[in-house]
RNA sequence: GGUGGGAUGGCUGAGCGGUCGAAAGCGGCGGUCUUGAAAACCGCUGUACCGGCAACGGUACCGGGGGUUCGAAUCCCUCUCCCACCGCCA
């Protein structure tokens, strides 16, 4: 048989057969795991492959991420993963823990199978052949008891390791070490020439009364700010173009929770290891709320960075339509970041925020790699529109390995230009995670043929607050100090053209 | 804040110590009939993991975790969530 070719991917081994060979709608091989389909990709189990093998057929193997089958015949490729992306993780180790687990885990079937061997034969059994069966069914439970805490302890190592294994990126991501081995793909816009020094965002915001850092610190503490008068209604203006972009798009639009349980976020990838660490974690856990009984319960809930965990989480346990997807979403949240790792990292003005507002965009996609990749490009161009609407200059990077998180398959950053910091600042990221997600969430779908497959999950920044409010009050700023409004957002600003200083702010009602 | 009632397969819903991976209905799939469709009738129809080339075999799962028992969907503890009514409040 030809390989014709081998890609790295996520998920079970797929195969693309000849659509020659398919006469009919469905031809159906009659064996369990084994199901021949019209498409372009067509789930298989080992057998398929098999078959394959056997009759010459052409295949593509995709990788499975977090699926051990997967790790175990290809360790090269997922090492190969784990080097580029630079994470310290020992596949060699999970290899060895995933073999002493199996073993004791037949090792439990097989007592277990025992215990049940004893139960029919109870069912049946008379009085004097009982005592005999209930001293044997005791010694196979004093067995298990040691068994079984054992398998749970290398379990939980198990786990801890597989939570770690990262996508394998795709072929076209550039392979490097941090994001100064990202590569620009994209350009728009001129950077704009001033006739006078052009000022920062906390000058301009500070001089238009748009924007409070002193007060913010004092009150919020680090990294607190307070957004005031017309800075208000262009931040709110944003937001609001934001989100009927993204209607106007055909995404559904949500306003979700904030505060959520520890699954959506760990199961969205926000936690690096199985349990929350607030030392590199960039979330914040709530303290335990008290159930109704006044008792403290243990469960803790988490402030989410984005409203992507919230949105992701919204079908977790579910089981979805095929003629549902693509489902595309968006979600109006705050959003809290603790900033653990960025200590020291822009500690001036609203670059780098505790909380902010942000319009985000959420696919969940049936598991085609190059229909994924186009519904991300899709949610990159909603962006660039966005940004070219605004008319704040911007480019496009592709993320390379290293720079990229441990789940994702394929990712871009959009940064606008920002004179006021003379820097490129990142105003968007789009990632395609492919099903590494949702096997964490158990987000599936039912295909045509009854299969039940891991939908891909994508996510892209329709907007964030403070980052845009930097980009417009830095390229829109004129040399009096005042800010010129860009045309598409002066209707959802009650037709405010500009933001000049004020020397009175009296209400009308203080007026009077 | 007070008081009750719940959580079972894709959905509805029975079971309340062994014969239960789980009745029944709906939905889905396949078939008979039909020019085609509908109706009617017949059959099939949960997921994950382990072993096996396969046929197949094994184990687990009745919201999560723990316990009692030779044996748990069923009894006990605990957590989470949902519903109803009253009170209070945005």
């Amino acid at each position: 048989m030809s390989e014709s070719e081998v890609q790295r991917g996520p998920t079970r081994p797929l195969a693309i057969i000849p659509p020659s060979l398919l006469t009919k709608t469905t031809a159906r091989i009659k064996s369990r795991c084994f199901h021949v389909r019209r498409g372009p990709t067509y789930a298989m189990g080992r057998t398929s492959i098999l078959f394959c093998l056997e009759f010459g057929l052409e295949y593509t193997i995709i990788l499975f991420m977090l699926d051990i089958k997967f790790i175990r015949e290809n360790p090269g490729k997922i090492k190969e993963a784990v080097k580029n992306k630079g994470i310290d993780l020992d596949i060699d180790e999970l290899l060895k823990i995933d073999k002493k687990r199996v073993s004791l885990l037949q090792s439990i079937e097989e007592l277990q199978s025992e215990k049940n061997k004893l139960n029919d034969l109870m069912k049946t059994a008379n009085d004097s052949k009982r005592g005999k069966i209930i001293e044997q069914g005791k010694a196979v439970k004093e067995k298990l008891a040691k068994i079984e805490p054992e398998y749970k302890k290398i379990n939980h190592g198990f786990e801890e390791l597989m939570v770690q294994v990262p996508m394998v990126p795709s072929p076209d991501t550039p392979i490097g070490k941090d994001e100064n081995d990202n590569v620009e793909i994209y350009k728009w816009g001129e950077k704009p020439k001033f006739d006078f020094t052009p000022k920062n965002h906390i000058e301009l915001g500070k001089n238009l009364d748009i924007l409070d850092l002193e007060r913010g610190a004092k009150v919020g503490g680090y990294r607190g700010y307070y957004v005031k008068n017309e800075g208000v209604s262009l931040m709110m203006g944003f937001m609001m173009y934001a989100i009927n972009k993204m209607i106007e798009r055909g995404y559904a639009p949500m306003i979700v929770p904030t505060l959520v349980k520890e699954f959506a976020i760990s199961g969205s990838g926000w936690l690096k290891g199985l349990e929350y660490d607030p030392e590199v974690d960039e979330v914040y856990e709530i303290a335990p709320d008290k159930n109704p009984d006044g008792m403290i319960s243990k469960e803790s809930k988490f402030l989410v960075g984005t409203a992507e965990p919230s949105l992701l989480a919204y079908h977790a346990g579910e089981v979805l339509d095929e003629k549902d997807l693509p489902l595309r979403l968006c979600g109006y949240s705050q959003c809290y970041r603790s900033e653990i790792g960025s200590y020291g990292k822009d500690t001036k003005g609203l670059y780098r925020v505790h909380e902010f507002m942000k319009v985000e965009q959420v696919i969940l996609a049936p598991t085609d790699i190059e229909a994924s990749n186009k519904l991300q490009d899709e949610m990159i161009t909603i962006s660039k529109e966005m940004h070219e609407e605004l008319g704040l200059p911007y480019h496009v990077l592709q993320i390379c390995t290293g720079d990229m998180g441990t789940g994702k398959y394929r990712m871009f950053d959009l940064e606008a230009w920002m004179p006021g910091l003379n820097r490129w600042g990142e105003t968007g990221s789009a990632s395609n995670l492919l099903d590494w997600q949702a096997r964490r969430l158990n987000v599936k779908y039912k295909d045509r043929d009854g299969n039940k497959k891991f939908v891909y999950m994508l996510n892209n920044t329709a907007l964030p607050s403070p980052r845009i409010f930097i980009s417009i009050l830095e390229n829109y700023q004129q040399k009096d100090g005042s800010v010129k409004i860009p045309e598409v957002l002066q209707k959802y600003m009650g037709g405010i053209k500009e933001i000049r200083k004020q020397k009175n702010r009296k209400t009308k009602e203080q007026k009077n």
